[in-house]
DNA sequence: CGTTGTTTAGACCGTTTGGTCAAAACAAGA
DNA sequence: TCTTGTTTTGACCAAACGGTCTAAACAACG
């Protein structure tokens, strides 16, 4: 008896993720997403729960299509000190390739922590504790590797990395240019010798 | 023949910095404003020019008072390495103690660079380039008292430190607590030894 | 082909948005 | 005290906001 819905709603959080990544939350309404869309009002109501359900899955697409699948990639590599340079190398290279140099959407919703659900902050709050778990195990493994000195501190380093990576996603939004943002990739490497 | 205002105009500006540094240009509207201030709406738009001019007031406020001030104070110091030092130690420290966790205000703004005025735009990206000539000109300072290895590259680690301080100040606003926070602020200092 | 249960379309809701305006309030100079 | 020029006030504006709802459209089943 049912009728299916005559659109895909992976491709609409897909494109919502779009404006959401770009605008961030409060600057992003409903109307921009029916506009960007083409889906009514009332379907996309009919689909989600509102605003913030709607952010809330376009992160969570976000981060599994994105953040969870680049981690995978590199950790995937044999050498783990290669994994934390080309971690670098795409961040820099992502970051200048966007026109609409949207930068992180993680990054982004982190500066914006306390006004959001507590649902998307704790995607938030995992995806960078992940972040770190990766950082860290991938210094270990290259340590026993012997190709990251046994002088770096693997936790401490960790934590390092990721400030980097947030340095250079919201620099690289537009404050800071090509050279800037490379110089900065270089250092983050350094830090693993 | 006038009639002085009733209200200071700094007293005005100070309090909606508050706001727009905490809650971001677009989620702070001007019933916020008038309702924090005690000021009628219309007295507000008699005094400014409305949403974007009180941003920019207020964003050359905090650059004025806060970010040149420091800057100010850490260059007189005798030690250049010294100077750095404190820099980071202030910029946790303020992180932390700041219950409304509302980070630096240029930092946020840097985040949503492409929604502001060219003017405000001009403002952020002038105080970042004075940023990093402050880092450069320390490490150089440093370099020939003798405090500071040669080996550090001035241009490249002030780079690198600007990386570092937006990094401590976005996930300070939330995402990430005391330890990390000062293990970060470490690895900066141990840019330059 | 009619019933059934969902989806669609878009009019509609009250609220809030940034911004304006006319009239009243006012202090200082004449 | 009366004029003058600015400030204050609060009502007001159209537009946009997030969200609701009803009626029509529809595909699948009996």
């Amino acid at each position: 008896m049912p009728w299916e819905k005559t659109f895909e709603e992976s491709d609409v959080i897909e494109k919502t993720m779009a404006l959401f990544w770009e605008k961030g939350y409060a600057a992003t309404s409903i109307s921009d997403i029916t506009a960007a869309t083409g889906i009514k009002r009332g379907s996309l109501y009919n689909a989600f729960n509102g605003k913030e359900d709607l952010f809330l899955q376009a992160l969570l697409k976000y981060d599994n299509e994105r953040r969870r699948k680049m981690l995978r990639q590199l950790e995937s590599l044999d050498d783990p000190r290669e994994g934390i340079y080309r971690f670098f190398d795409r961040i820099v290279e992502t970051s200048l390739s966007d026109p609409h140099r949207r930068g992180c959407m993680l990054v982004n919703t982190s500066l914006d922590y306390a006004q959001h659900t507590e649902a998307a902050r704790e995607v938030v709050t995992a995806a960078f504790k992940e972040l770190t778990d990766f950082f860290e195990r991938l210094i270990e493994r290259g340590q026993t590797r012997g190709d990251i000195p046994e002088t770096v501190e693997p936790v401490a380093t960790a934590n390092a990395l990721l400030a980097f990576l947030v340095g250079i996603r919201v620099l690289g939004r537009g404050v800071v240019g090509e050279g800037p943002l490379q110089q900065m990739a270089e250092s983050a490497k350094g830090l693993i010798g």
